[in-house]
Order: C-alpha cells, then sequence, then structure tokens
RNA sequence: GCGCCCAUAGCUCAGCUGGAUAGAGCGACAGCCUCCGGAGCUGUAGGUCAGAGGUUCGAAUCCUCUUGGGCGCACCA
C-alpha cells in the first residue's frame, strides 16, 4: 500500500474506533517538505466537535497509531495540531531497488484493471490541416489516455469524423472553384468556402490525377468527386501528422456509419419514450433544461434534417453500448456550450453523470513577430501542427503543450519556441537522463553497473541530504501519476518530472558517483539508474523521448 | 444582456479534496569547470495572489458583487 494510503486509512481507523466525527482523513503534502512527507490536520477539523486542543488529539493519534519503523519515522505533533510523517531511510532508499527490479513499472498500478475507458480527442472535421489548437486536443488526449492506461485501465482512443454534413460539400466546392479558377481565373469562389492556400494545393493535386476532365462538368454532377478527393487527402494529412505526433488512434469512427445503421433514428425514438424530446415548430427538441441546460435543443431541425446534436448523441450511446465505463471527451472552449447539452442529453438517456467527462481546454493565442495570429481554418492564416513539429520538433510541442493545465488560456510565442527552444524545460529533463545515461557508456568500472551485477546491498550508504531528497522525488512519483489520472491533468506529471531532474542535477552536481569506497560507488551507480530509469518512464508516459546523449 | 473559463513575481505558469513563512522556469544582476556531460550549479532582487465584502479555527483555493480578458449564445458544423 502507498504510504498516503496507509496514513489515510489508519487514522480514519483510529477515528472510527473512537467514534469521531471523520469520513474521510484528509493527508497531504506539508507545503514546506522540510516537515515531513506527508501532513494530516485532522486533528484541526476534530477540535470543535470534540471540545479538546488540536494538538492533544494530535498527540492521541500519533501514540495509538504505532507505524512500522522501517517505512515511518516517529510522527510529530507541529503548530497548531498538525500531525507530520516522516519516511524512514531504509523505505525510501528501498525505491531504488524497485527502479531498477521492475524499470517500467514505478508509475503503473492496476487500480483501474477492468475498466474500460474511451478517450475521443482531436475528432477535427476532414475540411484543413490540424493546426496548434487541435495540437493542444491531440497532446492532451493522448496524456489523458496514457495515464487512465498507467493505471492498468483498458483504454481506447478514438477519432471521430464527421464526414457527414454540410462542411463536406463547402470544402468540395471550394476545391472545384480553385481548380476552375486555374484556367478560368474570374470564375466565383464560394462565399463561405475555405481560404487557406491548401485548398489551392488540392485543386492541383486533382489536376494532376484528372486534368482537364472536370473543367466544363457542373458542380452538382461533379461535388462528390472533388468532395472525397479533398476528404480523403485532407484525412490522410491528418493521419500523418498525428502518427508524426505519436499520437495512434485505436478506432476511427465515421459519422456517416450512424446513419446508415439507423442509430441515430433509434436514440431519438428511445428519447421521445422517455418524454425527454417534444415536438414544437415543426422541429423536434431535447428538453436539455431538464437536465441543467439554459435553454432547450433541437434535435431535428423542421426541414427534417437532424442537428449536429442528435448524431453526436447517438454516437455517445454507441459508445455506451460497446461496453464502455466511461467516455472521456477533449473539447475546445468553442464547444463549451455543447458539452452542457451533451450531458443533458446523456442525462436523459439515463447514463450516470460522470459516466461521460469533459476536458474543455481554452483556446491557444499564437505570437509571431510580437503580434497575436488569429487562427481560423476558413481564413487563410494558421499554423498547422506540421509546421509547428518542422520547426520545434515533437518532443517541445508534447511537453509544451502537456506543461500547462488545459484551463489555462494559453501563449504560443512561436518566434521564442523557434529562436531559443533550448530554453524548454523538456531539455533540462531530457539532460538530466543524458547525464545519468553517460555515467554508464563511460563506466570504469563496468563490474558494478547494476545492471549486471544487479541491486547492491549498500543502498543504506545513500544518506547525504541531497540523495535522500531525490530519493523522495523518486516516491513521489506514482501517487503524482495516480492523482493525474484522476484529474484528467497531464500537467502534473510534467511538473514532476522537473523536480526530478532538479533534484537530479543537484544531486550530480555536488556528488561524485564513481568514488574510491566500493559500496558507496555501487549503490550511487544504483541510484543513477534508478533516477534515469524513472526519467525514461515518465517521458515515456507523455510521449516524449529520453536520450541517451544529447 | 445571458452562460462557461480565466486573473498569482518583469514574462510564461504551478500551487493537488480550504490548512502551517505563496513556488518553479525564463529574464535581470553577481558568482562557480584541474573533478563521471557547464543544455549544469550557487546567490541576490522581484508578490497588498485583480479589487471589495462574506463563510471558516484557518481562504490564492469556497460564496457574492465589481473590474479586466478569452470563448459561446443558430432549426451551422
Amino acid at each position: 500500500m502507498r504510504p498516503r494510503d496507509e496514513l489515510r486509512s489508519r487514522l480514519t481507523a483510529l477515528c472510527v474506533q473512537r467514534g469521531w466525527p471523520a469520513e474521510e482523513v484528509a493527508v497531504e503534502r506539508p507545503n514546506d517538505r522540510a516537515r515531513g512527507d506527508w501532513a494530516s490536520p485532522v486533528a484541526l477539523a476534530l477540535a470543535r466537535p470534540l471540545r479538546r486542543a488540536p494538538r492533544e488529539i494530535a498527540s492521541e493519534l500519533a501514540d495509538a497509531l504505532s507505524l512500522d519503523s522501517t517505512r515511518w519515522e516517529e510522527p510529530e505533533v507541529a503548530g497548531a495540531g498538525f500531525l507530520n510523517f516522516r519516511l524512514a531511510r531504509p523505505y525510501l532508499q528501498d525505491v531504488v531497488r524497485r527502479l531498477i527490479e521492475e524499470p517500467d513499472g514505478h508509475m503503473r498500478s492496476d487500480r483501474l484493471a477492468g475498466r474500460r475507458i474511451n478517450v475521443e480527442f482531436v475528432s477535427s472535421n476532414p475540411t484543413g490541416p490540424l493546426h496548434v489548437g487541435h495540437a493542444r486536443n491531440a497532446a492532451l488526449g493522448d496524456g489523458i489516455a496514457a495515464l487512465f492506461a498507467s493505471q492498468g485501465a483498458d483504454v481506447t482512443r478514438e477519432y471521430y469524423f464527421n464526414d457527414a454534413g454540410r462542411q463536406m460539400d463547402i470544402l468540395g466546392a471550394s476545391v472545384h472553384a480553385r481548380y476552375r479558377q486555374m484556367t478560368e481565373p474570374d470564375f466565383p469562389f464560394p462565399d463561405e468556402g475555405y481560404q487557406g492556400e491548401y485548398i489551392a494545393d488540392l485543386a492541383r493535386e486533382f489536376a494532376v490525377e484528372h486534368g482537364d476532365a472536370f473543367r466544363d462538368v457542373p458542380l452538382e454532377e461533379c461535388l462528390a468527386e472533388f468532395r472525397s478527393f479533398a476528404g480523403e487527402r485532407i484525412s490522410a494529412g491528418i493521419r500523418a501528422d498525428l502518427e508524426r505526433f505519436r499520437v495512434s488512434f485505436d478506432v476511427w469512427f465515421n459519422e456517416s456509419t450512424l446513419y446508415r445503421d439507423g442509430r441515430t433514428e433509434q436514440t431519438l425514438e428511445e428519447l421521445k419514450a422517455l418524454g425527454a424530446a417534444y415536438e414544437k415548430d415543426g422541429a423536434t427538441w431535447l428538453r436539455a433544461t431538464d437536465y441543467g441546460d439554459t435553454e432547450d435543443r433541437v434535435l431535428v431541425k423542421s426541414t427534417g434534417h437532424p442537428t449536429y446534436l442528435l448524431p453526436d448523441l447517438a454516437y455517445h450511446r454507441d459508445k455506451h453500448e460497446r461496453g464502455f465505463d466511461q467516455a472521456i471527451d477533449i473539447w475546445g472552449a468553442d464547444h463549451h456550450s455543447y458539452a452542457v447539452r451533451m450531458q443533458a442529453g446523456l442525462t436523459a438517456l439515463g447514463y450516470p453523470a460522470d459516466w461521460l467527462r469533459t476536458v474543455i481546454y481554452q483556446q491557444i493565442s499564437l505570437i509571431e513577430d510580437g503580434e497575436e495570429v488569429r487562427l481560423s481554418t476558413r481564413k487563410n492564416r494558421m499554423v498547422t501542427l506540421r509546421e509547428l513539429l518542422d520547426d520545434v520538433g515533437v518532443d517541445v510541442t508534447r511537453w509544451f503543450l502537456l506543461m500547462r493545465k488545459g484551463d489555462t488560456h494559453m501563449t504560443f510565442d512561436l518566434d521564442l519556441a523557434r529562436r531559443q527552444s533550448d530554453e524548454n524545460p523538456v531539455y533540462y529533463v531530457q539532460y538530466a537522463h543524458a547525464r545519468l545515461a553517460g555515467v554508464f557508456t563511460r563506466n570504469e568500472r563496468p563490474e558494478w553497473d547494476p545492471a549486471l551485477a544487479g541491486v547492491p546491498g549498500s543502498l543504506d550508504r545513500l544518506n547525504a541530504e541531497r540523495e535522500i531528497d531525490l530519493l523522495r522525488a523518486l516516491d513521489d512519483l506514482p501517487d503524482v501519476v495516480a492523482d493525474a489520472a484522476d484529474a484528467l491533468e497531464p500537467h502534473r506529471v510534467t511538473d514532476a518530472l522537473e523536480e526530478l531532474a532538479r533534484r537530479t542535477h543537484l544531486w550530480y552536481h555536488d556528488h561524485r558517483i564513481l568514488v574510491d569506497d566500493e559500496h558507496l560507488a555501487r549503490a550511487r551507480l544504483a541510484l543513477a539508474r534508478a533516477c534515469a530509469n524513472a526519467l525514461r518512464e515518465g517521458l515515456a508516459l507523455l510521449g516524449v523521448e529520453a536520450p541517451e546523449t544529447m
């Protein structure tokens, strides 16, 4: 059992035993680590109901705990009545053994084993290349999926293509117009058409493939041709960009299949049967206000065509029927009101409130030449994921997009990213790994390498202050990853890895590893190996490489 | 006008279910390589946590209002 969980359950048990009102005892990090590894303010909370001094309550709990001395030092009562707990040396030193014996298992857990979780993300329409906003979506979605997987969940990464809507027609018409303009410069461009340069590129590709065959064909007769050509090319580009970004999907779901199988109608019928849908003004409405939305929403327009909402509800109903215990959707802030109506629809269908969890991330503002760049697929200015990867690379892009929590309005300074990319913290973390790796590649005592010799018996020689700090940073990681998974917040992992890298650099700077004292040297080599393993596992979790040399 | 999100050091951001003197990186200034990798390390300066009330033993964190910013308010997708 993890130390924090041990404290929580022991303290809770003691309170229950005494009949004290404590359903769940808080165990948290002291804000100053010098106070201890964990702390509980439980005595402060109990002071009033028990009408006793908090320090007195804390002392009673401390005396009653009788913790295992190989894991814990004696608890302390401090301040107004805090209980402070410090992990014992043998426990901390043992983290090195665990990291060497199971190099890729330190941050893994099986607490979500058997849970089937669907993470749907990106899901960009195939009407244009992925831009930096989609990149944030991709990084977050993939990071969250990886976090769940690390906790033992059975994770499916899924991409939903809206390939059935009017946007695809506009795309086809846009490419068609550019194609015609190659020979007729005055050919009209659709009012709502996509302006990007990539449309003209697609038109040229179309011309290479089909020549003049469609020069004189009216749009009505060849729209399907242009639509599918453009859609397929763009989809292929999206897949290629994502693959390069190290994001791979298990399921590519096409909206069009929902209509083919009649699942939109089934969903509509079910909503009607449940009394959650009604007719008004010739349209069919969802009673979204009954489930927390600010107004009711149209499911089927008076024209008889469904809105976006109905197929999306059908799609999530499909996920539910495929047996997922939980669905996670990653959406940009421009969809936040949409998340509310989705939740309303799913609640109406009878799903538990937390079956769908939506992660709403805020827009990225791009700064280039000191000015804000407005992002738009329709207009011709955007920064694509591909350009971003060309400029700063996969590792920097992923790290940068993951290191901030989703609800910050982040700014991405392109000039800074391009010009001063060595200042990015990802290099700091990667360098820590490369430095440690260097110790082993240049090791003049290969026989002391724990990879060959096994875990040394001299781990109790790791007692320098910076060694203990480093051991603590290593032992923190499993809790950080577990909490990050529960909170859907990958940035907690980047923070923890930066902290680990900092501790690694500090230790490396102050202490020589290959000292003459064989027992100490073996212990330090083991610590170096343990740190390298932890850095590698943590970086891998985030889809970032851990280079041996830089 | 209504709804959602945000406001913490010069800049970019952390601060985990409210807890004990508010942190990091970058930037600025001053230092450290005879030594396993200096993409490193050490030190200094820099904050009325947007403002005002409230709840609480305790508030950057919860509630209300105000100010400022982003996003959304379609029988578009």
